[in-house]
DNA sequence: TTATATTTTGTAAATATTACAAGTAAGGTA
DNA sequence: TACCTTACTTGTAATATTTACAAAATATAA
């Protein structure tokens, strides 16, 4: 069990927010999560959601994405990958495993210590990307 | 004049804040240009600094970092580059550009439109880290 | 100089996030 | 199992950032 290993308790809350984040790979608001898990957990405090997502994100469980400036986004893949915001759609895409970061090891050389890397990219998604070309022709 | 080349009026609020961007390259938030600004123009709003910073960054005049979750930070040169924040001394340091963006030619060969790019890192700059390495020792 | 559209300003409203204290529950111990 | 201690959850209030808005002021072109 991931919580115990970390020396957290293992409370609904979290579980049932893990559980969300896992199912929902699609990088979702404080807000999003609060009002998903209301409806089925009456008794869920908001200020719950911002507590289980920061001991979440400081125990390097999930990770907090800013790419955006009116809120934070939760991820539960921790690993290191780029996200790509749509302008039109507002989606948050993953980029590829393949978009590397070597840079953090030129960083790391100049004497820096890296804890975090974020690689954030905004414009339109392919998706809206092909709608908006049509429009063109 | 770099204004009127993009349409908008040459106004002295707008002079001053560029100015204090151009001269002072720590990425200030939006509260201190506004603080440091207001000492020497009393009658500078808050309102107005939240304006001309949206207006220079629609207008690709400078960027807005969104690295930081609790404010945006003002960076002048608005050439792509990466930043570093420091967990221990709160500075944002800019990364070399040798640091290059062959990834945003990758993402637009699968079809995304990107408009933007950033790299953020945190961790401890290369003075902190020192200072805590040696506490080690 | 005058006209017009743009910009600035102050205030108020909206949003996101944090602080706090009281109640609740998880997990260890006997 | 029953109890204890500590950690967690909850609701409310406070804080902080950002946006909305309308009136006053100003830049620029004619
Ligand atoms: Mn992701
Ligand atoms: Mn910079
Ligand atoms: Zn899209
Ligand atoms: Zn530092």
């Amino acid at each position: 069990m991931i919580l115990k290993k970390k020396g957290l308790k293992v409370t609904p809350q979290r579980l049932e927010i893990m559980r969300y984040l896992d199912k929902n790979r699609i990088h979702p608001s404080i807000d999003h999560i609060y009002t998903q898990l209301k409806m089925k957990n009456p008794s869920l405090s908001k200020t719950t959601v911002y507590n289980v997502i920061d001991d979440l994100s400081e125990n390097g469980v999930i990770q907090v994405l800013t790419i955006n400036k009116s809120e934070i986004l939760c991820d539960f893949n921790n690993d290191p990958h780029h996200h790509f915001m749509c302008k039109e759609c507002g989606s948050i895409s993953d980029l590829e495993d393949r978009y590397n970061f070597d840079i953090i090891e030129q960083i790391r050389s100049e004497g820096f210590r890296v804890d975090e890397a974020f690689g954030y990219f905004r414009g339109l998604c392919i998706s809206c990307n092909n709608k908006n070309e049509k429009k063109v022709d």
